[in-house]
DNA sequence: TCTGGGGTCCTAGGACCC
DNA sequence: TCTGGGGTCCTAGGACCC
């Protein structure tokens, strides 16, 4: 046989990625219909530092976007309703929309709380007799999955199907807001010959910038260059590149959680500081609210990162691996500790501050045959630790490291009130 | 108008071991 | 006196994504 006909006669894969259009805005006017048709922008408060997390279409169509500082979005859209955000709400509105997924197939990847693959090749008879003909029953598919999702949640998506991943994906955006894109079979280059190369999932704007400097400006340039002369240029993503302009990439959707790579926290100071103290204080606090999550997922770290961010934006990490992972406050904060001199060496004063626990691993610490006792007694203290703020919120429960931080900085994160207990050492 | 916070992945250099 | 090659781990920085 040929060997065209052999690659043929293997069933091509109808992957699907459902993405919710302006989720964060989108969610928030579900819960208050008040809010729908107006410009709702979710960020931070609009007196502080922070940028639009997401927009609704009618802010959008005003000029406001996403990372936008908040302070601009609200000259360009004084009208809109400026929202601090929800996450909890945004949780259950993303897992209810899992659970529509698993309705039309087993086999759902959540990439983030708004976006999904589904691969939905194995669903051609139940679909077959809805389409306008055989061969478009994917469409047919996604487009149930869609009503199936807005009925049932208020939720408005848009899908994207084609017989790979990032086709699915650059084919929902194509389909914004509220659309089904289905590419058939044999269908791929037409329709990413002309789009711009921005479009490509990993080509920013510092790729798309060199990427120019080539004149390649279209998926369809890219398409013409030689696989030896991208992977000269742009390495492993020269690679990616080469497949991704013909058309062909990965349809394999996992539908297994994935053990996390990295937890982190991080803030930005209301106003720069360079007062060593204060930066110690936050540095606590942050870890603290780290490591609550690192032990809440049952999880160790062997690595911590400590994170400076100068007023004049840069900015500088260091880090350091544990001889044994760990999930207690106090290995990680001495390393922190020990790093921050090492890390502030400028005369410059400080805008950001965060902490990264990595080298992760299952909970299920071989023992330590000395000085077990006194690790088990501390394991106890943090369990307690963590019990009471399950009970009265985070900040019902500090150290006096970070104690400080409570007349000068009001972290947006939960409620700030006076803690019930403060813990001297 | 100064530029968030949570992540993932890649690269590149150096240490260290065999 | 000059100088292997491969593999792994650690560290720092940066691009990118939502």
């Amino acid at each position: 046989l040929p060997r065209e006909f052999l690659f043929r006669s293997i069933p091509l894969a109808v992957i699907a990625l459902l993405d919710l259009d302006a989720f964060f805005a989108q969610a928030e006017q579900i819960r208050r219909p008040e809010l729908r048709g107006r410009p709702v922008v979710v960020g931070g408060r609009t007196t502080d530092r922070s940028v639009v997390a997401s927009s609704s279409y009618e802010a959008r169509a005003r000029g406001v976007k996403t990372a936008m500082p908040i302070a601009q979005a609200l000259r360009l859209c004084p009208d809109a309703a400026f929202l601090r955000g929800d996450f909890a709400w945004y949780a259950e509105l993303s897992r209810r929309m899992h659970e529509v997924c698993l309705e039309h197939t087993p086999i759902v990847e959540k990439v983030s709380l708004d976006e999904a693959f589904l691969d939905l090749s194995g669903c051609r008879r139940h679909y077959r007799r809805e389409a306008p003909s055989d061969a478009a029953w994917p469409l047919a598919a996604a487009c149930r999955l869609q009503q199936h999702l807005h009925e049932t949640t208020g939720l408005v998506s848009s899908i994207g199907i084609a017989t790979n991943r990032v086709l699915a994906k650059i084919s929902s955006e194509l389909a914004k807001p509220g659309g089904v894109l289905w590419v058939p079979p044999g269908g791929e280059q037409a329709l990413l010959s002309p789009l711009p190369i921005r479009h490509l999932p990993g080509v920013g704007p510092k790729t798309a910038a060199r990427l120019k400097r080539y004149n390649l400006q279209t998926i369809g340039d890219l398409a013409g260059v030689s696989r030896e002369l991208l992977v000269e240029l742009f390495g492993e993503a020269g690679q990616h590149f080469y497949d991704v302009s013909r058309g062909r990439g990965s349809s394999k959707v996992s539908p297994e959680v994935r053990l996390p790579k990295s937890i982190s926290r991080e803030t930005t100071f209301e106003h720069d500081t360079c007062d060593r103290h204060r930066l110690a204080a936050m540095l606590s606090y942050l870890l603290q609210r780290a490591c609550r999550q690192l032990r809440g997922d049952n999880l160790l770290a062997a690595t911590v990162t400590l994170k400076l961010r100068y007023s004049d934006f840069q900015t500088m990490a260091r880090s350091r691996t544990l001889a044994e992972p760990t999930d207690h406050d106090d290995a990680f904060y001495a390393a922190i500790m020990d790093l921050l001199p090492k890390t502030y060496t400028r005369r410059v004063a400080i805008r950001l501050v965060g902490v990264c626990l990595s080298g992760l691993s299952r909970a299920g610490r071989q023992l330590l045959l000395f000085d077990e006792t006194s690790y088990q007694r501390r394991s106890r203290l943090y369990a307690s630790m963590d019990a009471v703020r399950e009970r009265f919120g985070f900040s019902s429960l500090v150290t006096s490291r970070a104690l400080d931080l409570l007349a000068t900085h009001k972290p947006s994160h939960d409620g700030f009130e006076l803690p019930v207990a403060c813990l001297s050492r």
